[in-house]
DNA sequence: CCTTGCCTTGAAGTCCACATGAAGGTTTAA
DNA sequence: TTAAACCTTCATGTGGACTTCAAGGCAAGG
């Protein structure tokens, strides 16, 4: 498939799909007897894995830094992990910021207040409903013992 | 208390703080007689929602968009529902996309593969991992029923 | 043969959320 | 009184993630 198609099928531009291949976010493209790329299915997951650790809030250097560990020969296993763990906090508290902000829109929602300043009546009421909701997921995933190793 | 006070109460540099300001982020700040800003908690908790709200993906054009019509006297409230639910949207999104890619990045660790490529069996794993989640998120959210509306 | 429509590379431009620098004012402390 | 350590405004610079531009190549249709 070309690039145009690629382009359509995961959403991102074309140029942008050249600017991953050439920042090595993807991997070099196999080319056509004439030059031009390309691209198959394995290409296409990667473009999606790219578009979603960077809409994740990933930058383009660490997100290079990590798919080069991924792909080097030689048994970095101790370092990826290491990266890899690194990685899954940031991205683990930014998910939470995201929630709370999320929890703070909904309370507007349903409170409504006449302006959007935060009282201090608010602020202790999102907070009794971040630990109802904190608690609740300790519950539902406490039967998952091993998952955040 | 003084713009670097307010900055180190709030991490936010006094340069971001005179451009929130001056981009209506946050209300005109009151000044001393020699034309100093004076910060007062109101103002804290304004930039501090308004960080939570950059961080979470909002634009600064949005926001401010958004907080116009929380400063307006007239009863926008259709309006700032209609805004408040579309950001929402938005923000949902973004955590769940956030949250697909700490799914993949837990199940690299867990799995771990010799490289990064993310197989047909791996996108099954997922998914059913995915589901599942989903499936307990759903029976522990299930009594708040009126919380998304 | 020439237009249409795809592609290529490399360089330069754009947008956003600030950061930094210049030039100056005020207050405290030695 | 002079230096330090704050502050002000206004203007320009920066970094990241692309986008757009310029100049050209290749293949098919009329």
């Amino acid at each position: 498939m070309n690039i145009k198609e690629a382009s359509e099928k995961t959403g991102v531009s074309s140029a942008a799909i050249r600017y991953y291949e050439k920042e090595s976010l993807i991997p070099a493209i196999d080319r056509t007897p004439v030059g031009n790329r390309d691209i198959d299915d394995r290409i296409i997951r990667r473009i999606r894995f790219v578009t979603q650790m960077l809409s994740a809030g990933m930058s383009v250097e660490n997100l290079r830094r990590y798919i080069e560990l991924f792909d080097a020969q030689e048994d970095n296993t101790k370092e990826q992990k290491a990266l890899l763990k690194e990685q899954l906090a940031v991205m683990e508290e930014k998910r939470d910021d995201l929630q709370a902000a999320i929890d703070h829109l909904n309370y507007k929602l349903n409170h409504f207040y006449d302006h959007m300043e935060t009282t201090e009546e608010e602020l202790r009421s999102l907070e009794r409903e971040h630990a109802e909701k904190v608690a609740k997921q300790d519950a539902a995933t406490d039967d998952e013992p091993d998952y955040h190793n």
